[in-house]
DNA sequence: GATATACTAGACTCGAAAGTCCAGAATATC
DNA sequence: GATATTCTGGACTTTCGAGTCTAGTATATC
């Protein structure tokens, strides 16, 4: 290897603007011109580091969902049911609902039709790791007799689908006031209590 | 009024292609020349129906929601609530899976953010439209005595959003195989049957 | 210190699409 | 049948952005 070589630092500059403008203008709005400016660099750089931009596309959602993963050693997989489910079921909804891991989604979504990578990449190191913990949670608590789980996989994506779905699904429609005569709280915990009551001893 | 009367026909031509172009290719990659083409009319002729892209865009959702919304004419609200739910949950999956809605549902999804009637005028004539139908049933067999539902409307959005979510946002991701070890199928049904379990008299 | 490569700044090409304009043909109302 | 308005087809303007190119400068490795 002769010469300069490519510089990280760059690459990581151009990744953190790429994934600023894709995240709040969407990709088809979102110009290289511009990202170059953001990040400070020029735009014949951007090219050198990247194919183009679906490539670049790519690599921003992939940092991306590195990034937002729910943090796996903060969890303690001893704890009684209640208690687990219920503060899981807290910091995963309060993780989702950032604009950040919003505006993720809708990217996918509104790309992933064209570019069959995208879900693949956003379902692997987001939804799956989530479900994964969950349901491991769920094997152990099946074992210890606290819950009556007979498919732990299974019971997992229902939970966090019933936890996530209204609030999320709330947050992506951006209405302009909350349209539900319960509040955002009083779903989540009934939504837990729901699960719980569904799988009792 | 005096001259020519716009043509309503015409109109409704400018809508269905533009509805299939934009769910197809979505807002930013929908021409106007492309709509005009399809539709069999003059680029000018669009202008003169409607304010420009994005107004299309609004008329287009609204003319799609009102199509998409379950018929409520064939609910029975007599069923027990075994029959009914499973019923309701199989034929609501049915609906919301077809290429059409999660197209609308990617659309949506994609643009609210940038404007905000979109949202708004989805969210009214799709999910709550729904919810209000089982919030219904829900009341109803609250009071027979069948079920156990304390808050109805809350209940059923657990419901929709519970049954609705797994398939939906896989769908949406459009993943080249079907990630879980259970059909999607069987996680319907053992949807309803949570639901059913917790909410048991 | 020679050299290969990265980086910069900006000009440039090329295509695409929103929206406008126009002249002529069609078709409603009065 | 006069008239106002729509519709057509296509040309036109303007803007914007992806991607390329170039000439010069900086900075790694050998």
């Amino acid at each position: 290897m002769r010469g300069r070589p490519k510089s990280d630092q760059k690459r990581r500059q151009i990744l953190g603007a790429a994934v600023e403008h894709f995240l709040t203008e969407g990709y088809g709005a979102t110009s290289l011109d511009a990202v170059a400016k953001t990040a400070g660099v020029s735009k014949q750089t951007i090219y050198s580091h990247f194919e183009g931009k679906s490539a670049l596309l790519e690599e921003c959602i992939q940092d991306r969902c590195r990034e937002s993963i729910l943090a796996d050693e903060a969890l303690d997989f001893n704890e009684p049911p209640e208690l687990f489910l219920h503060s899981f079921a807290a910091r995963f909804i309060d993780t989702l609902c950032d604009s950040d891991p919003i505006n993720l989604w809708r990217l996918c979504a509104a790309e992933c039709e064209r570019n069959r990578e995208i879900g693949e990449v956003y379902f692997n190191s987001g939804p799956r790791v989530v479900m994964d913990a969950v349901a491991h949670y769920l094997t152990l608590a099946n074992e210890r007799g606290d819950l009556v789980v007979p498919d732990p996989t299974l019971a997992a994506a229902q939970f966090l689908f019933i936890v996530k779905g209204l609030p999320v699904d709330t947050q992506i429609l951006n209405l302009k006031r909350w349209p539900y005569r319960f509040s955002a709280q009083e779903y989540t915990e009934a939504s837990v209590k729901l699960f719980l009551n569904a799988h009792r001893v």
